[in-house]
DNA sequence: TGAGTAATTGAATAATTCTTCAAGTCACTC
DNA sequence: GAGTGACTTGAAGAATTATTCAATTACTCA
């Protein structure tokens, strides 16, 4: 009995769903990269980033590998750094229809918008 | 102070991770559907199906419209089936290299695959 | 108006996921 | 082999999210 194909895509978009795994993602789509660099990147603790490491490699959408006392982290894939991208360009598509659709509700609606 | 890109990303991810709104979101892919039919084709409890919906409504992927007794919901744009396409796509690549692996892993180790 | 069907909502509980901190490993250097 | 820096792990409590059931709204039709 397969698990169904839905179900991994939801787990898999379930995955993408953290702030901290997402600016991962990104930074990686530039190239491998050390933890300590990460670190300094994201500015977040040292164990919450590895605990979001963790869930990427487990997802095995990343690699990680050691050399000497420092590990560096790579995208398992260049697949990953599309869905990035398409998910960029959906995101900005779609915040933008939202702006215009301020933009037509300030129109008749010009004194009150109070937040 | 706007909300950070990597964030409301997250949040956009977080909301397509679940079984029954990947499935809502690919059955809508072939166009606007009435609340009966997706009732039907995913086999969920009329209430869930409904909470999932008005989750997907309160991210603005889908938009409802009621016509007489029965609701239709429709894709809110065009680039969230562009999105369901690349991840579809993405995913297909993923497994199959895993598939791969496992492959390669068996011929090492042809006797003791127990699980 | 009243009964019946379609869909949604609210709210309580269950389940998952996050965050944080203490402890642990691994490699290097003294 | 003790000490240190780089990174990971385990585990507990906090916070989010899912599931479910009862109640509700929005209609239709007799």
């Amino acid at each position: 009995m397969p698990v169904p194909l839905y179900q991994v895509k939801a787990e898999f978009f379930r995955m993408l769903g953290h702030p901290v795994r997402i600016r991962v993602l990104e930074l990686l789509g530039e190239g491998p990269k050390p933890v300590r660099e990460l670190l300094a990147d994201t500015g977040v603790e040292a164990s919450s980033l590895s605990q979001q490491l963790a869930v990427l490699r487990r997802a095995g959408i990343v690699t990680s590998e050691r050399e000497g006392s420092t590990v560096t982290y790579a995208l398992a894939g260049p697949d990953v750094a599309d869905l990035m991208r398409a998910a960029r360009r959906i995101l900005t598509e779609m915040l933008a229809g939202q702006a215009e659709l301020l933009d037509e509700l300030r129109e008749s609606d010009t004194a009150a918008a109070g937040k």
